[in-house]
This record gives structure tokens, C-alpha cells and sequence, in this order.
DNA sequence: CTCTTTCTTTAGCGGTTGCTACAGAAAGAC
DNA sequence: GTCTTTCTGTAGCAACCGCTAAAGAAAGAG
């Protein structure tokens, strides 16, 4: 049933290529990185980038999608899996400290650092990251929430708020990532973040709630 | 002794011209920004920036001054005179969420977020901007440091650590603004902020440190 | 007035931008 | 082998980039 490809098959790897064009826009940002760019870091010419990826948005796109499965899921996973929100903030705040120093890799987060200075014909671009970026940080709301709601945390917790500092550190642990802050240190700031943090109500999870 | 210039006088006004290209970089940061954009925020043609401003890059130097010189000499002026760290920062960080969300201008921090996404060819300017930005820390750790030293803040305190904590909130303060968090909510980030800080001990500054 | 100086304007430089028409190359179908 | 399909490389499009030469306009000096 399955009748092979028929022409000329593609002579590069599009997933290693994508891979190259995702670390270029995560190094430099949507509007900084030029076509030119992408076919040097990416190792093909420019019909065969527009024949397998479309137009430079969609690229960018399919990269970002990229960055999440391989450097972001565990964002989601840890917030749906720890037993207590704070438990998953913790844990969420060491793990940026660890992804946003991975040697080889450029500095900080894509969705933070990509698309912060663009045209105003790339707003779109900018919006789209944004969007996630404080999609995010509903999540982790609701994910508080529950906790309060559950007794785990005090029922005077600010969810929003909380949430939105979380948020805040997480974003800053980016930058300060890009500006040449290594692990131990981004470790360091988690540990302090956290104690900001309410204290939990011993013996309870909030582990059914969602 | 003060003879008049002689020539044609110059047509707008050098200091409101700046100002406009002050609010378009702060906006859409270095690169984002073209020359045409300049002389149509600065309604002024180019040969005029040019010849009142030097080229792009000196125009956004001077726009960084004027920044600095508008919007952030708070930051060190609460540094040096605030009685404590702690007090010096709690301000900072208040202080910011006022000036991260003023009504009628761009939102954030020129410092902060006028070159992340830079080309290769600008990378200097981004570098600029960051050894600003982790100049700041480093004051901030001075001021922390002179603090423990006067036994205001627990001896065991990682002055390192805690100006980084610091910046890394300050950072995330400017991306949530220009994410659109408002004023009440950076206000409420702050004090979540604060409450990683040691505590002080009493009875005692160390406004004759430094 | 003329002369000089400095600004403003028009017009356009060489280079780069995102993107693509077109011809050639490499595969399967027959 | 030929035909069809699909990818690759060359070469180049119109539009924009930062920037500037050249000419005209508006001021003071004489």
C-alpha cells in the first residue's frame, strides 16, 4: 500500500535542518535572522528552505513548535505531574536553570528571547510568542488555584499574582541566562524565588485537582 | 563674547527629535527600527538625523542616554541614598512597576529590551546594553555586600546570589510589562519579590557604607 | 545687495531583504 | 531507454536597508 516517493528525493535532512534554523532563531530572534542566514546555518539554498518549510513565518513556526516538543514539554508535564503546585514551581525554576545554560545550545528561552524586538510587520510574530508566554503563566494560575482550593496553600494566596511572579522570575532567569549567568548561579535565584513562596499545608496534596 | 551661529538654523527641535527616537527604539528596539521609521517618528528627513545625530548607532546611543537620563537615574539615586539594601530595593522594584506601565510610553525597559534580538553586524550594541544591565547588578551586590559587612543583613548572605535574584525579578518585571501586565500587578510581584529577601536586623544601617 | 555658512530637500547610491522563475539533476514508472 | 515527478542550483526580481551627493533655502557678515 505504500507506493514509494516518486522524483527526485530531498538530498538533506529536513528535521536536522530544522533543527539548525531553530537554534539560529533562538539565538538571534525572528527579525534578526535573514534568509541568508538560515540557508548558511541550515546548509541548503534558498528554494529548497522555501520547498520544505514554506516562507520564512512558517519556518519559524515549525521552530518554535520544534523548541517546545524538545526543550519545553517538560514545562506542562511537571505542572500536571508534581503533587503540589509549589512542588512544580520548584522543580520548574531548576529545570529553566538547567535548559537555559545547556552547553552548545544558545542562552535562555525561544519563546522569551525570540521575538522581542520586531518590525512592525512581524507584530504577529511577536504576539503569537507573547500569547504562549502568558498562556503559560495561566497555567501555573490555575494550577495554584487548585492548591488554595484544596487547603494545600493558604486560602489568602493571591493565585494571580503568584502566578504572575513565577512568571516574572522564570522570564528574567532568561534573560539573565542570555547575559552570561551560568547554572549555579540560575540555581541560586530559583532558591531564593521560592522563598517568597507561601508555605504549604502539611499532610495534604492537591494531586486529584485540575 | 556669545556671537549668534551663523547659517541656516536648524528647522525642529534637536531634544524632541530625540525623544521620538528614544520612544521608537524603547519600543521596537535596535534593529527593528529603520531609518525611515526614524524620520517619520522624528518627522524629520534623513539627511537631518544624519547630519544632527551622526548615523543609527550613535543615535541610539544618545537615545540610551536619554533614557537613562529620564527614566533610570532613579535607580541608582534610591541605591545610594535608601538607609538599607533591602529598603533600596523594595523601592527599585516599586519604583519599576510604576515606570514599567507609564501611560502614553512604550512599556518595560529600554535597557532591558531594546536589543535582544540583534544581527551579527549589531551584536555590539546588544553588548553594550548588556554590560549595563549586569553593571547594575554588580551595584546592587555592592550594596547588598556593604550591607552585610555592617551586620544589617544575615552574614551568611550570598550577596552574589541575591543582586542576581534581584535583576532576574527587575528583568522579568519589564517582560511582563510589555506583556501587559499592569501597574497593580508589578506592584503585587514586587512585594512576592521582597519576601525572598533575608531579614534585616534591627536598630542598625549601613548608610555610611559604600 | 553679495558672500558665506548651515540647514533642508530631492534623488539615488551600493547592498541586503524575502522570495521565486527557470533550467538542470536525480529518482520511480513504464 | 523515455516520461513524469520532484528536488537543487543559478540567477535575479522588486522592495527596502543605512547612508549621502548635490542643489536649493534661510540665516548672519560685510
Amino acid at each position: 500500500m505504500a507506493t514509494k516517493q516518486r522524483g527526485r528525493p530531498r538530498s538533506f535532512d529536513r528535521e536536522t535542518a530544522l533543527e539548525q534554523a531553530m537554534q539560529a532563531f533562538w539565538e538571534h530572534g525572528y527579525d534578526a535572522v535573514s534568509i541568508a542566514d538560515l540557508t548558511r546555518a541550515m546548509d541548503i539554498k534558498a528554494p529548497s528552505l522555501y520547498a520544505a518549510f514554506g516562507d520564512k513565518r512558517t519556518l519559524f513556526e515549525e521552530a518554535v513548535e520544534a523548541y517546545v516538543h524538545s526543550y519545553a514539554v517538560f514545562t506542562v508535564k511537571t505542572l500536571a505531574e508534581a503533587p503540589t503546585a509549589r512542588g512544580a514551581v520548584d522543580r520548574l525554576l531548576h529545570e529553566a536553570a538547567v535548559s537555559h545554560t545547556l552547553p552548545g545550545l544558545p542562552r535562555g528561552c525561544l519563546l522569551i528571547s525570540a521575538a522581542t524586538n520586531c518590525s512592525e510587520q512581524s507584530s504577529d510574530v511577536a504576539e503569537a510568542l507573547k500569547e504562549r508566554r502568558n498562556a503559560g503563566i495561566a497555567f501555573i494560575e490555575r494550577r495554584i488555584a487548585a492548591d488554595v482550593a484544596a487547603g494545600v496553600l493558604p486560602a489568602e494566596t493571591d493565585a494571580r499574582a503568584l502566578a504572575v511572579y513565577t512568571g516574572t522570575v522564570l522570564q528574567g532567569m532568561s534573560q539573565q541566562a542570555r547575559d552570561g549567568a551560568d547554572r549555579a548561579t540560575l540555581e541560586a535565584v530559583a532558591d531564593f524565588a521560592m522563598q517568597a513562596w507561601p508555605p504549604e499545608h502539611a499532610g495534604e496534596t492537591s494531586s486529584d485537582a485540575g
